[in-house]
DNA sequence: TTGAAAGCGCTAACAC
DNA sequence: GTGTTAGCGCTTTCAA
């Protein structure tokens, strides 16, 4: 009787039950009600009349068990730290959608951490995450550095990487296999008998942009075209460098007929551009954009994309997680590359015999 | 002497460190160590070597304490449960995006529920951020039914709805003035002589769908016009209902000249049917959608849209739940409807004097 | 079939 | 200036 009495309906200051204040009010121990609470009644043959009176009340009182102090004596949180660079990029929030349901499935809840492509935050967020004794971690790092990253894989609970990732780190990642998407995309340009093909990158240093545009430089020349460098620009994912690089490129514009740009986002921004100038799409030039979404065909034109099996990636990545989480142990996954597809629309067009 | 020297069990990976080991090496308590890293040096007027060298070892062995143990101790978790039905619905991540963003720069981490509209999935996200302490929520509810958000405001935390609201329920809301918005989208389809306008629905029940339809309602009204029921079809914010409730609609596509879509998901599907029917937009038929996105702008026809104030419903939300979390016995906000804006671009053909 | 007690890592009260 | 002690709410030996 010392705190509970009256916890009817006003909004004053009630504390929050605990365990023990049910089984106060039942006349048995702490113990009785965890066991029965935590599904152990049977294994430590708790009468079934007890048990019944535990979930009763439990129910009756809407009684949850205390995460934080059950997550405190068991050393596991049942919380995962999900870090990402961008939740509003539908790439990500795709992503997250995905990792957040399969991980709840499974009884795990997330935490969700935006980065904002900013190395610091990125830094500041991992510790966060740390302190907060996640038991595991899905992150896709800005990229750019790896040293605070590396540290991870010293630490005693399972990280894995998706998107972007370090190859050298021992930490397992999963991400869309970039190199062969930026080929994907280059052969379509060809076949549609396009050789001067301008390229609008991403973050630079992060794999995703590395292996693009590895795959974009290694179409060209096993076509026996050379890679003119001054036709490589941008260094961010984002709408408003698609749209700045996009206008500076067009002082050049009879110098390429394509743009090859490295997200959705940066050909929303390439598309504004472009229409500023008054370049038609495809009459004029041509463009194919990295991550499909449903909504691009309705764009003008059509966007011919390259699709990232997001929903593989996301299971996968939970997968992975959840075996390390398990069997600590094991010898870890080295990285797990998905294959992209090509989501032919109108935005290329025939402009000579393929190449 | 209690713990240590049986360090070399059985656990291959090294247990993390605590305050405690942190104090053993130094040779003080673990007391003066909390306090050096709590930034309480000065109040408890700790020698200044004393706090270097804590400061410096924790640094040099990447020591962060344990914040569950902190959260158990403070009965403060600086966690902020986010609950929305669907993370990968633009709208949504924006917010998200936003509200993390807020919250992370006063301390405060966020832990995303993602209820995929689905009410049983909801009330069993709730328990879950109620087990785990959170010091507050941010929800919007799926919205069809109120029972079970109407005993969060029985809670000792504050909550604060988003979007989705039960205006008579003492908890507070943050969202656009959905009401105005669809006023906003009649009447551009009056000036431009449009009389007969169909309304792809969101999900029945909840305040934006229901909102939305109101005013779409009364702008009939107020313009003399008589509503058509058997034009209000639809029940959900998804592609999909866009789809499949145009097609229905196209049967009888000589009885309206507008689709009002209040959501740019539900006009994407829209656009899709109307697509395959052969319908041009807005030669045939006209379209305005509730949501902006940047992206909109490159739609074929450019999509003329209401836009709600994203970011600022994210800073109003976040304001209000800091607030409140600071003094949680003041009088609470009972609803805040922050005004939409109608963006004009080309799915709306004129096709006679205004109405 | 059930309980008592110890302790997870931290911090606030109260010493000295 | 710094340490000792108690306890946040839970689970888990060990005991009965």
């Amino acid at each position: 009787m010392q705190k509970s009495t009256a916890d009817s309906s006003h909004k004053t200051k009630t504390a929050p039950l605990t365990i023990k204040d049910i089984a106060q009010e039942l006349g048995v121990s702490a113990t009785t009600v965890s066991r029965v609470l935590a599904g152990k009644a049977k294994e430590h043959r708790i009468s079934d009349e007890t048990a019944k009176q535990v979930i009763e009340l439990s129910k009756r009182k809407n009684f949850t068990p205390n995460a934080i102090a059950r997550g405190l004596r068991l050393l596991k949180t049942h919380t995962i730290g999900l870090l990402i660079p961008d939740i509003s990029n539908p790439f990500f929030a795709g992503l997250a959608r995905n990792v957040t349901e399969g991980l709840h499935r499974h009884g795990y809840s997330i935490i969700l951490c935006d980065s904002q492509d900013d190395l610091a935050m990125e830094r500041q967020l991992l510790d966060l995450l740390w302190s907060r004794q996640v038991d595991g971690m899905i992150i896709a790092p800005v990229g750019q550095q790896a040293s605070h990253v590396a540290d991870l894989a010293r630490m005693p609970k399972p990280v894995v990487m998706v998107d972007r990732f370090f190859s050298d780190l021992k930490i397992p990642y999963v991400s869309s296999d970039n190199f062969l998407g930026a080929k994907q995309a280059m052969e379509c340009f060809f076949e549609n008998g396009h050789r001067k093909i301008a390229c609008l990158k991403g973050l630079s240093g992060s794999a995703p942009a590395e292996e693009r545009l590895r795959g974009y430089r290694q179409a060209l020349s096993q076509h026996g075209l050379e890679v003119d460098e001054s036709l490589i620009r941008g260094d961010a994912f984002g709408e408003q460098s698609g749209y700045v690089e996009t206008k500076l490129l067009l002082k050049r514009r009879r110098d390429f007929t394509g743009i090859f740009a490295m997200s959705n986002l940066i050909a929303s921004g390439a598309l504004t551009a472009l229409e500023e100038e008054g370049v038609r799409v495809p009459e004029d030039i041509s463009l194919i954009a990295f991550d499909e979404q449903p909504y691009l065909s309705h764009f003008n034109p059509p966007l011919t994309t390259i699709a990232q099996p997001v929903e593989r990636i996301g299971d996968t990545v939970v997968k992975i997680l959840l075996s390390q989480m398990k069997s600590p142990d094991q010898p870890q996954t080295e990285g797990i590359l998905l294959p992209t597809s090509l989501v032919r629309r109108k935005s290329v067009a025939r402009i000579g015999p393929a190449v």
